[in-house]
DNA sequence: CCAAAAGTGTTATGCTTACACCCATGC
DNA sequence: GCATGGGTGTAAGCATAACACTTTTGG
């Protein structure tokens, strides 16, 4: 069908019966802290759109997954691993990248506020620059990577919604007013305190974790996620 | 980055800079018939997997959207067009092909059993044969088609336990009864029939049609969905 | 008149929402 | 002692789930 061989005639090295798009993967990369829903873009070095801010990302190699791809881009590009990871959408119209066709199937990740203060944000290659910008107050974007941004957002809120994956944006311990100021910044509507706290209890995925937060007022508990919490979470993970 | 052109050299017509995946879309696609829920599929000519059955797909063109590419593969291979579509998932495994990398963007696809009736199931070229197969009684499927199905029948029962879809796999005009009976097909479980109906008609996607239909028994009031129910269900297509 | 599917209401239960005050600490 | 965020219970309304009989038609 689409035979595959390579030539040594310079820079053209892949020749192929029929013409093939590029694939890249991209990530949309969520964390919270000091009370902002951030997420981690890279300065492009290079045309098009150099300067731009751009979702991290690059080409799918041939001899590894997507979520391979993605996990091996962010480790490139932060140093983490083992971050949750679950495929947003895949995006493919023509007129999306001016080098030519690029389809990009987008992964959307979230990290809590430790692993974000580890990460070693330096972007790779391509990059000038990385850092992490609050989503309510983001720069231009490359290609069409705000309205990926966007629907990403849309997807990390009904995922709070219903599930109970706000956790992850988190350190590993967390008082529940900050659980609860993540699903504020989140959904961007004020819970009630009451009814936050009963709903999360009750849905029997977090645990006192004994310490205490100290701070200029009433010392508040912490909590962290239960094992079991995660695992239900990774079972669902391909869903929807 | 990478560079694209063409070359008079025989076959190989087409080379990169750097090796790039081929990319397919392929179609999953319900529609609901005698009482079964059933998917169209196509038996393959030629290897790999000859004789087997797989998804209706193609290859995707390099100048139309992926959701084009899909509606495309659904015109040639059934001469159906307006066909309710979203995108499922985005497949990738490096070994899911034998021929090499191949990347496939997978749709998912409701037709109304009038839908179903009209269309020309035979097949595009690399066909010998097409068919719909009841859900519950499908052939070995090629490559790693059986999980993408059963990945898409999940996405059906999630799509009908939270959204009203179910009208889409019905003639224009419907019984209650039938459509319930859609439901209880789908998710594998019964419904109690007055709960059922109230939840139906609360939703207010239902209209009666003034039409009644005549059989062995008693006649049962024909509904269609309303125009308003459509496009509910077409803004909320992208979602999740 | 019998078989078969259509059609119809009520009650109990659990979940969601709204709402206001006391507690523990640092300064 | 006061300012600040931490922490707690209850009642009303709403949606869900369970449940059985009458109606209409064809044969």
């Amino acid at each position: 069908m689409s035979s595959q061989s390579q030539s040594a005639s310079g820079m053209q090295q892949y020749s192929y019966a029929h013409p093939r798009p590029s694939v890249t993967v991209d990530v949309v990369l969520f964390t919270f802290s000091d009370g902002e829903l951030r997420t981690l873009l890279i300065q492009r070095a290079g045309p098009p759109y150099a300067g731009q801010w751009a979702l991290p990302g690059g080409f799918a190699r041939m001899d590894e997954s997507l979520e391979a791809a993605a996990q091996r881009e962010l480790l490139e590009e932060t140093g983490a691993r083992d971050v949750y990871l679950e495929q947003l959408y895949t995006f493919g119209d023509p007129p999306r990248d001016p080098r030519g066709r690029v389809i990009t199937v987008v992964y959307f990740a979230l990290v809590s506020a430790e692993q974000a203060a580890r990460m070693a944000v330096a972007g790779g290659d391509d990059a000038q620059d990385a850092r992490w910008w609050n989503v309510y107050d983001l720069p231009a974007l490359a290609f069409d990577h705000r309205s990926i941004l966007d629907y990403a957002l849309q997807r990390l809120r009904w995922k709070l919604e219903w599930t109970a994956l706000g956790f992850l944006l988190l350190p590993n311990q967390f008082t529940l007013s900050e659980l609860q100021s993540v699903y504020e910044t989140v959904l961007k509507e004020a819970l009630d305190k009451r009814n936050f706290r009963r709903k999360i209890l009750a849905a029997d995925i977090l645990e006192e974790s004994g310490g205490l937060r100290e701070g200029d007022h009433r010392p508040a508990k912490l909590y962290r996620f239960t094992a079991k919490a995660i695992e239900l979470e990774q079972a669902r993970r391909r869903f929807p």
